[in-house]
DNA sequence: TACTATTGACTGATCAATCAAACAATCGAT
DNA sequence: ATCGATTGTTTGATTGATCAGTCAATAGTA
């Protein structure tokens, strides 16, 4: 049972995230101090952190348990692999760049990133859960395709990767990098477009 | 005329600015203090950077200018608008992959990228000086071979982030987040790869 | 009353930047 | 050549600011 102190404690935990998650995406992990976090959390003493988190790494910990990206496409990967080529290529896309649609998703993996680049161990790790998973599953795909015949034979390791990359670029640029501005390129196009190339440039010689 | 203590004078500048770009790369711009820069440059006190630079932040510009990434293909605009489908495409995929192989020039596209993450209005201006000018130049090539007949019609810069897409995300991964281990893949195997599904996806319709 | 939540003052450590003094090279005058 | 003056280089001690983390006191709730 959950009293009602228990509740407000969880809220203000849950306040103390978002604040971080904010005060990190801007100014990254190391010049945010406790007191911005206090401040975009709306609480009055960078004190009260310590309340609720051993320390600030503890609150980076705290943010990936919360807000570590998750990928549809992962969470039912048999049912992936039996979509056929377009529509699977399709809804990989989408759903990898709809991940960033949550601004709190975008932000945690804007924080760790940042992180990544400073800390090698911390990227393996990063990298192991997030990106290289969902590349392998691609890959696997494209192996199945190109046993049924559907694709021609390539290394499905690069073949993953040639298709991935214009995701991560657009991703990269558009939200992590904030470079919206001046190349107004669409999400849906952009992915039907890679798409298209791909499937055309993959598909058996005859 | 360049006397001798001129020529030392520059040698400790320049021995100074690898010392700062070896212990920004590793630690980050802010985590890097002076005394790591001192070390990491051989000399015995902190003090002295400030007889060659004016404060820490003057030290990552002189980062940029002396290792700001050139790229070969920006050279020549005319001639590689002139060369051939394929080999144009191979030679800007080559030429980008190889911007990371001196080290020091991955060591300062590692240190502007971090830097970049956590400041917008860098990352605005880092990105028309590098690559949002290069992509440009291979959209206008794109949009010339679609004219004369050799590609398909399609939004040009679009095409140009597809083709860019995995070879960015692949200087990402290897050189600047050193995920090298698990996906050996040849740089030229995944160039050449990309190229030929970009040239098959991009060919006009029959 | 007993317990938890909250505050803000405090501490100790760290670090960018300054500075005065020591040191070394260069050069002109003798 | 030698000397001293001048200029540039190097050092390490110091300063002042910042900040993570602590703590004792206070407020609030069951």
């Amino acid at each position: 049972m959950t009293t009602r102190r228990e509740q407000i404690s969880e809220e203000r935990r849950q306040q103390i995230i978002d604040g971080a998650l904010k005060v990190f995406a801007e100014k990254g992990f190391v010049q945010a101090t406790n007191k911005d976090v206090a401040e975009a959390a709306g609480i009055n003493s960078p004190g009260l952190i310590y309340h609720y988190f051993a320390d600030k790494a503890d609150l980076l910990r705290a943010i990936i348990e919360r807000y570590g990206p998750p990928m549809q496409v992962l969470a039912r990967p048999e049912e992936f692999m039996q979509l056929p080529l377009e529509e699977a290529l399709t809804q990989f896309g989408l759903s990898y760049l709809r991940l960033t649609d949550d601004p709190k998703i975008g932000a945690s993996i804007r924080v760790l990133m940042a992180e990544a680049f400073h800390n090698p161990e911390f990227a393996k790790i990063l990298a192991e859960v997030g990106p290289l998973r969902v590349w392998q599953l691609l890959a696997d795909y494209l192996a199945h395709k190109m046993d049924d015949g559907t694709l021609r034979r390539a290394d499905p390791r690069i073949a993953a990767r040639c298709f991935v990359g214009p995701l991560v670029l657009e991703m990269l640029s558009r939200k992590i990098f904030s470079l919206a501005y001046d190349m107004s390129v669409d999400a849906g196009a952009l992915v039907a477009m890679n798409v298209a190339i791909f499937v055309r440039g993959m598909s058996p010689e005859r």
